[in-house]
RNA sequence: GGAGGAGUGCAGGAGUGGUUGAACUGGCACGCCUGGAAAGUGUGUAUACUCGAAAGGGUAUCAAGGGUUCGAAUCCCUUCUCCUCCGCCA
């Protein structure tokens, strides 16, 4: 969420940052800044009158003390006319908070100066490129093919016990999985990173903070009974683990990592697309979140990004880190790099990890600060990015490391997957 | 799920309708004291919004929300959380 102050102070620049994001909407800023105008005057009236009464009854208690009854008796009766008054203000304010919120939570956050121009992912910059792409050997199939052959994933049973885009993972699948997982969260705790294991349903407070309420609602499973959400990513609990907490200066950066599975419902996909393991309803995923001080975000970006390029290369797998642009950008964003890995046998590019700088506008909803050497409190950055998501990783690993007699296992997955091929 | 008890500031812990943003103790910060430290001593110790150029005001916040009252940390209602006992249970 952005400050209204900033609106207030900035309005043409914001007006200018929004359009990147091809949100052109300025008669909601309009209305933002008329909101909070109604706001303000509203408040500082209805706290005029509060200031009178409360002074009034300080009076009335004193003559109460002094025995003099009927004096009192009148001023209570002047109070009675201020509540009267009172209460149509505080009811037009509180409509006025509310509408303010309502549109607040409507804008985008604004995206940095690196953010390209741009609409569809074709407008994506390419930041640079690794690896290399595999020539795959005569008869190389995609990995839902080999996924069948080596009996390692069985999407139909999936379907049996909850329906599609849940997999079941089996044998040297799940054992795949578990330790990808595993190294990932080695890497990330070797790299500072403090492991966490959070909750996977989150109640509506903790839904709003990252921002998933109240504009994704349906993108998120929901059960009713308890009024919770599963998460569609650890983002969501762990970035919230410091919601409406102030930190010490020197707490900074809080450097965190989850694994969880995520749950999504992307209504609406389907086709090719979708296909094996590249976009399912429940999936694994190891995320790495920081909060750190607002003037040091983009070199952390800078950091993340790098720690995630050395982890995909430590897979041997060919990859592009793109710049996204504002078009494509997420709403809370103000910078996001995709990484990609080439897929080869289904010679397509998937996205593994987003990171991102969210700079002030998921901790202004959550209302996480420091408090600086002078003691002021200020918002603190925070910024997350996956690391990395788990199926199409895999998917990625058994298309390009097939060969006639079975499927190479990544050399720094080997000690915990305990053998270097599936077969 | 049933029956009881409890939720106060950084922490412990008073406070049952009226100068209580909240005694007291501890912690922490700064100052004095000291060669330095400890002890001692003094001062300070929230957050948000808002008015103001600033100095400085105002309002709100004693789990959350609502109500009673001229006035609520204190009374009433609802919700949440924690503790104890019973039931169920990996």
């Amino acid at each position: 969420m952005l400050q209204v102050n900033l609106i207030r102070k900035q309005k043409e620049w914001v007006l200018e940052r929004l359009a990147v994001k091809n949100f052109h909407e300025p008669a909601l800023v309009d209305r933002v800044l008329e909101l909070d105008d109604q706001r303000r005057s509203l408040q500082t009236a209805s706290e005029q009158l509060l200031a009178r009464r409360n002074a009034a009854s300080k009076e009335i208690g004193a003559l109460m003390g002094q025995g003099k009854k009927e004096e009192a008796e009148s001023r209570k009766k002047e109070v009675a006319d201020l509540k009267e008054k009172l209460e149509q203000i505080e009811k037009d304010l509180a409509i006025a908070d509310k509408d303010l919120q309502d549109a607040l939570v409507r804008l985008p956050n604004l995206p940095s100066e690196k953010v390209p121009r741009g609409k569809t992912p074709e407008d994506n910059e390419v930041v640079r490129q690794g690896g290399t792409i595999p020539q795959l050997p005569e008869g190389s199939v995609p990995h839902w093919d080999l996924i069948r052959k080596y009996d390692i994933v069985d999407f139909e049973t999936g379907v049996k016990i909850t329906g599609s885009g849940f997999p079941l993972f089996k044998g040297q699948g799940a054992k795949l999985q578990r330790a990808l997982v595993a190294y990932f969260l080695d890497y990330n705790t070797g790299a500072g990173y403090t492991e966490y294991i959070p909750p996977y349903m989150v109640n509506e407070a903790t839904a709003y903070g990252t921002g998933q309420l109240p504009d994704k609602e349906g993108q998120m499973y929901y059960m009713p009974a308890d009024n919770f959400y599963m998460i569609p990513t650890a983002e969501v609990p762990v970035t919230n683990i410091f919601r409406d907490e102030i930190l010490k200066e020197p707490d900074l950066p809080v450097k965190m990592t989850a694994h969880s599975p995520c749950f999504r419902r992307e209504a609406g996909s389907f086709g090719k697309d979708v296909r094996g393991l590249n976009r399912v309803h429940q999936f694994d995923k190891v995320e790495i979140v920081q909060l750190v001080h607002p003037s040091t975000s983009y070199d952390v970006l800078e950091d993340m990004v790098l720690h995630v390029e050395k982890l995909v290369q430590s897979l041997g797998l060919p990859y592009r880190i793109l710049r996204l642009c504002g078009g494509d950008m997420s709403f809370a964003s103000a910078l996001t790099y995709d990484f990609e890995v080439y897929s080869a046998a289904q010679e397509k590019w998937l996205e593994v990890s987003s990171v991102s700088n969210f700079e002030s506008f998921q901790t202004n909803r959550m209302k996480i600060r420091y408090k600086d050497a002078d003691g002021k409190t200020q918002l603190v950055h925070s910024l997350n990015g996956s690391s990395m998501a788990l199926p199409r990783i895999i998917a990625a690993i058994l298309e390009n490391n097939q060969f006639d007699g079975g499927i190479r296992i990544p050399e720094v997955i080997q000690p915990y997957f305990g053998k270097d091929t599936i077969n």
